[in-house]
DNA sequence: GAGTGGTCTAGACCACAGA
DNA sequence: CTGTGGTCTAGACCACTCG
């Protein structure tokens, strides 16, 4: 083939179906030939289209079901003001952030709160000078998604001392949210830090977010701080790469 | 195998290799052994053992050299502080932030600039409110890396109307960087945005930054904006994600 | 040319979903 | 039970590096 000049035949196979897709051949949500039919058409053996397929799978463009079928990605990725999220002005409209981003796509946002209190990750004892080896804080794990596509998990963590009795232990935390029953508290977050890695998502992940292995995930270690420079609150948020676009803003010093 | 609950047989030879590497067996730098003797040891083919290297490529662990053999990653994930970057405090110590994130690692770092009049991409074209079909931007394309080890592209585009004939054209753009030269120019940004994701890397990439097609870049989409919300500057900044930690800070409002 | 990794095929078997 | 994708093997061939 003079149109593969040093390509390999899967990654070849993974660039057509990747072509086809983008020219509107095979629509969102739609379903793929069957790897047995691609590979008689494309003249290759099936564990080449099951090759390529793996990259688009990587890529987030395409979703298996196994034993059923292949198909194409359904949802164009949310984009999520990191910035926006946390300023009062927007807190104060309403719902929450993630309810915006994801009407902002024409769908329904869905959220499952859990609370624990748990014994925090080290990393995060950490940064809250709080015991790793205690239930020392409280946890509000939250899965969120559009409709019935899973997009994120998010933990926070804040200390018990700080949590203990208020809203911040109840499922719905109020007008404003969280963020709101800090400052009433005396916590008020004036600065926020987050740090961004993308990695392969752990095992849990895969199935809480219908990934694959070979799928990313943003790890956001996002923290609040107060005006006397104390982390009350630590929460990490964990959404595929493929899904999200991370937006972020502040002024120069 | 009892110990294989349901993990196919090549991720578990990639979670193998992945464990021999954290325990030190084989440190930062030093050669796996070779396909056919990790296939004999495992009792597996070397077609399975190459499709769990190619995990473990994807992920930053492992280098191949082709013909030559197979290598521990030897550089831990540099940490870009995107806020301590363009504060004024920062620049004027010296030397630029990507000197200081390097130095951090124990390594020197290596900066090639290379600087020309281009039509910018659509999208940087429409930011900057320029002509995206005639060379309207100034074009500061800064290859960067650890020793011999590349780790970013960042391509500045600046509108000539702005650049012409100023440092900002200059390999060396002087004391306190662009930055300063933008704010001696009456076009001080006081406002950043960056927009980041996570994506395949261009062939072009693929070469620059010494990658595989299986792992990921992050891509940043810089713009400094100026008091009157004029968009000055867009940096688009390309980098292994392996090799990146991404942090921001900001006050809330 | 020898050695190393990259890919491909054919065929086989397994896992999972749905009729 | 059938059909779909996921993986594995053996063997083959190719590409790249180094001596």
């Amino acid at each position: 083939m003079r149109s593969t000049p040093k390509r390999s035949v899967f990654r070849h196979v993974a660039d057509v179906i990747r072509k086809a897709i983008a020219d509107g051949e095979y629509p969102r949500g739609s379903a793929l030939p069957k790897e047995d039919e691609l590979a008689d058409e494309l003249g290759v053996s099936r564990a080449t289209v099951n090759d390529a397929v793996r990259v688009l799978v990587a890529e987030g463009l395409v979703r298996v079901h196994r034993g059923v079928g292949m198909f194409v990605t359904e949802l164009p990725p949310i984009v999520r003001n990191a910035a926006a999220r946390y300023s009062t002005d927007e807190r104060e409209r309403g719902r929450g952030a993630f309810d915006v981003e994801v009407k902002a796509l024409g769908r329904t946002s869905r959220v499952r709160v859990r609370i624990e209190r748990v014994a925090p990750p080290a990393r995060v004892a950490e940064i809250l000078k709080v015991s790793p080896n205690e239930p020392s804080t409280v946890a509000r794990i939250r899965h969120m998604g559009a409709d019935d596509i899973p997009l994120q998990v998010a933990t926070s963590y804040i200390p018990v001392e700080i949590a203990a009795g208020t809203a911040i232990e109840q499922e719905d935390t109020g007008p404003g949210g969280i963020i709101s029953r800090f400052a009433e508290l005396g916590h008020k977050q004036v600065r926020i830090t987050e740090s961004v890695t993308a990695r392969p998502p752990t095992a849990e992940e895969i199935s809480y977010l219908a990934m694959t292995e070979d799928q990313r995930v943003f790890e956001i270690f996002h923290t609040g701080w107060t005006a006397e420079a104390r982390a009350v609150e630590v929460c990490v948020h964990v959404m595929p790469t493929h899904a999200y676009v991370l937006d972020y803003e502040w002024m120069t010093v």
